[in-house]
DNA sequence: CTGTTAGCGCCTTCAT
DNA sequence: ATGAAGGCGCTAACAG
């Protein structure tokens, strides 16, 4: 038995095949006896759409590319959670494309995406090259950044604020006493950058600005590579009294490391972390890190392209920011 | 200026569109000179091939769908990995299904991948409803089964035995002198029950089981729960001397657990975790876990896939062991 | 090894 | 609110 097309459906419910296409797209467009026929003609012979005819025919699919920069990150499992969850239960189907972190990769991922006329299309952060923004336009669909927060979007954007989160974090612990706060980064990406350059300007305010408190490095993130990278800090600045660390796993690694070292925490070193990835408020003490909110984002950036597929955005519908919150915990706690 | 077609690409080549589709998709069958006139005609125009078009033409898409049970869980992030690698470069793309650890879930899943006509298939483990095969016949298309063994794969499998790694962990522990072993696990998945199975089977073998020492929950896995999980097992058997934990999260968690209560590892309790996720090895003491080649998995299934497009494989190359290695730690290891 | 013919299943545009 | 005509870009099946 062959597979059952729109002809079938039509010759079924007896109109004619466009007025079933019409049905199942525009409902409101029909009247509601056309569309009782339909769906009832459509459950008896158990329809379903060809997606590639219909892409072809309308020069659009029903795919939604995400473009995220790496799979092992867990930060960017749970931004995919998220999309995926928006996306059940709609006819989008959603297209993983890893960058890994790269603006290279980033521009022959969304050359491929433009391949199968995306519906959408979402992208990580606020820093994409030229010929990527030109690849954008050319999509001539929606296009939503994440994880980020800009007045500027290309399109449309949904995060928070990495700057905001980065100040927050460094008042606190400036609050709680520390001078010699080190920052530690792995990656070394545009949003992780922008968070140093930030640091920067906090420290400068404070008067407490050194450069050898800064220890960066192009590998990836990893508990071993914090560990690394503070021994590194407490080489550079052995009179350091405190690390802000801009991902959880550094700052996990980190306090691996006072614990071997008998450095106490916070009393002899303060840490926080950032992306409160779960590990940070099991082990002990409990590390302070900068909670964001990544299923959300995922989920919302999604839902933002389902509603533009209608219409446009209002310019203020274009910039969502879902926030953070610093999660104070034991290991930045000083008590006088 | 519009996209080039195929008949663009004839046009500027001097030959039929059919036959530059047929250099393409299949250069060994035709002449080098044919190969290399397409070639300059393809580039000189910046041709890309639509791939709806392809898809509705020859019944057949560049797809190949994946179902994972989960996002959060960082054991599938790098089976995703490795089957990203393995695509990349190819004209096939991944499209990804959650199915969350639900068999209701992986149907519905199933049942949508049909509608693309993929072009493959991945699922993971050796527990499929009817349905669910049912679906994967119409497919017809190249299956493969990942994260685990079986002698008679659906079509074809990739993996490891969970079986044989469960008991050469318990056994090595056996060996170093625990005796009452606890199996801690959880969400309860297939594969996880199957890995109590054995452990029933080795611990019976030693004589050693004993059912209050099993502590399981449906719960999805993390540190959290294994601190928890951990003290309902001391509870259950306070003389218990030993945890074989099924997945590292639990394990790690338990180990948190035992620092805070000043339990020694592995003196007073032996801990070994399942995957060895990376953590295992940071913490202290190193905890003794099973390695699991997931990123090969992944690389091997998709690269099974491909291998299948041309000509169903060889009984033999249908079942890929990939094998898996105990990693023991000090969390074990009692010197006499 | 290369070409001819005839659609694949749906949607766009324009009528009514 | 519903319908008719035509074509989207590619490939299967058969010839030569």
């Amino acid at each position: 038995m062959k597979k059952p097309t729109l002809i079938d459906v039509a010759q079924e419910a007896g109109v004619s095949p466009i007025t079933v296409s019409r049905t199942l797209r525009q409902p409101d467009l029909v009247s509601e006896a056309m569309r009782l026929k339909v769906a009832a003609a459509v459950k008896k012979l158990n329809y379903v759409p060809d997606s590639a005819a219909a892409t072809l025919a309308s020069n659009r699919s029903n795919i939604i590319g995400m473009l995220i920069p790496s799979f092992s990150n867990s930060v960017f499992a749970d931004v995919l959670a998220g999309a995926y969850e928006a996306a059940k239960d709609t006819r989008f189907n959603i297209q993983i494309g890893n960058m890994q972190y790269n603006q290279q990769m980033e521009e022959a991922q969304l050359a491929s995406f433009l391949s199968v006329k995306p519906a959408g299309l979402i992208i990580s952060g606020i820093d994409q090259t030229p010929y990527s923004k030109a690849l954008l336009t050319q999509a001539q669909c929606p296009v939503v950044q994440v994880m980020d927060l800009s007045d500027q979007p290309f399109d449309m954007i949904v995060g928070f604020s990495n700057a905001d989160a980065t100040t927050q974090a460094l008042e606190h612990m400036i609050g709680q006493g520390f001078k010699k706060i080190g920052f530690v980064a792995a990656r070394m990406d545009l949003r992780t950058q922008r968070r140093m350059m930030t640091y920067r300007e906090v420290m400068q305010s404070h008067g407490l600005l050194d450069e050898r408190l800064i220890v960066t490095t192009p590998e990836p993130s990893s508990a071993e590579l914090g560990r690394k990278l503070f021994n590194q800090l407490l080489n550079n600045v052995p009179e350091c009294d405190a690390g802000f660390f801009s991902n959880d796993d550094l700052a996990v690694g980190a306090s691996f490391e006072c614990q071997r070292k008998g450095i106490r925490i916070p009393q002899d070193f303060g840490i926080c972390g950032f992306n409160d990835l779960g590990t940070t408020s099991q082990i002990y003490p409990e590390i302070t890190s900068v909670h964001t909110p990544r299923f959300e984002v995922g989920k919302t950036a999604v839902e933002m392209i389902l509603a533009a597929q209608k219409e446009p955005l209002s310019n203020e519908a274009r910039i969502v920011d879902l926030g953070f919150e610093l999660k104070v915990r034991a290991s930045t706690l000083i008590t006088h």
